[in-house]
DNA sequence: ACAAGGGGTTTTGTATACACAAGGACGCGG
DNA sequence: CCGCGTCCTTGTGTATACAAAACCCCTTGT
């Protein structure tokens, strides 16, 4: 793997997983010496970053972590309904039923995976990200999926923030899993409710366990 | 100006522009020779480019410039219509009625415009580029105004591709103003409607204009 | 006392040199 | 004549050295 590959994948977890706070600083030799790594390879992966937003440049003062306010949150989830319910209508048109199907009664399964521990729930995250690769490979625009991955890496970052509790997450295997029952089911208009309501209901998650700043 | 944004400005140009055609490789001694700078600032203005989407990075040999088939024309607009009509709906919410009352009586006007020398028609795409400005200050959503200029880009590289005539034009020029009035009238429902109109018509024209490949 | 300008320090921007990997061509052997 | 191996060329990936620019702070003048 190359260096800037390593630098940015590090950097990025650094930043998602809240290590590195909004508005640190990040300067080129002291996170190179940091990484291991020269400047060259660093500055690339700053730049990566810098594209997907989760830094901006502060000129002249190094690259700074991009704050995420409440309104950030809510223009993020506003552009994500557009983005997932377009997928999901396009997903009931053009997808395989019997492969959203499975997903449905998979997910119905679910609740018995948040129940357990640590490698359980890990389970169920895959779960939730396989039905997603799937919406992705049924649509089959490459436009609109690369869209919705740069939102992803601002998603994962709020996700972090709010605390997921069994009872959110098992409404959420619900929610889920009605959008997979409405993709399967070649039903464009519904699937687009079904994410428009599962949306909803996890911007208002978010927003009432985490109150701030 | 940093010789990396230089950089990129040209070599941005030179493929919107079909002076770079698709599949055309891009080594970086050459081309930072060709451009008269180092490859480290090269390198920079690459990797924007293929960040963006302009080029994509093939192993080991380079960059090469992207190709833009006929499905990806139809997943640009598929995409540009989820965006767009969204945008629209909510500049209709949220917007302000006298910005755009302004725009759709300016946009009744360009007709004449049209019909003139190339200095005229500049002042239409002007025009055209005021409104799109328009709905980008109105929605006041960072990220959804991001997503929508990151399709620009390879827009404009469609548009090289239609032979613009003037019939096609004054219409373009009516439907934007059918777009701006339905904003001004804030009825968000119409808005998005015009906006899926003109998008259809302007795919449309593009299809039968650019038979190929 | 406050503001404006200048110098020092720090940080980024650029250039170049080197290492490594991949691809192709040439030559050798079967 | 064909196939395979090795060498050479070419290109990217990385490191480091140098230059320019921006910022901070200190000084100085009003």
């Amino acid at each position: 793997m190359r260096a800037s590959d390593k630098a940015y994948a590090a950097l990025r977890d650094d930043i998602i997983e809240w290590r590195l706070l909004p508005g640190t600083v990040l300067a080129e030799v002291e996170q190179s010496e940091r990484l291991g790594i020269s400047r060259t390879p660093l500055r690339e992966a700053l730049s990566r970053l810098t594209a997907e937003g989760l830094t901006t440049a502060a000129g002249g003062r190094g690259v700074v972590v991009t704050d995420i306010s409440l309104e950030d949150i809510d223009e993020l989830f506003e552009l994500r309904e557009t983005l997932e319910g377009r997928a999901a209508a396009l997903a009931a048109e053009r997808g395989d039923p019997a492969t959203f199907d499975a997903l449905r009664r998979e997910l119905l399964e679910a609740p018995e995976l948040i129940g357990g521990q640590d490698p359980a729930l890990h389970d169920y995250y895959c779960l939730v990200g396989r039905l997603d690769a799937a919406i992705d490979a049924a649509i089959s625009n490459a436009y609109l999926v690369q869209a919705m991955r740069s939102l992803r890496v601002h998603l994962v970052r709020v996700r972090r923030l709010a605390a997921d509790d069994a009872a959110r997450l098992t409404a959420a295997a619900a929610e889920h899993a009605a959008i997979a029952e409405a993709i399967a089911a070649g039903n464009p208009r519904l699937a687009e409710a079904a994410t428009t309501l599962h949306l909803h209901r996890s911007l208002s998650h978010v927003k009432a366990t985490h109150i701030p700043h």
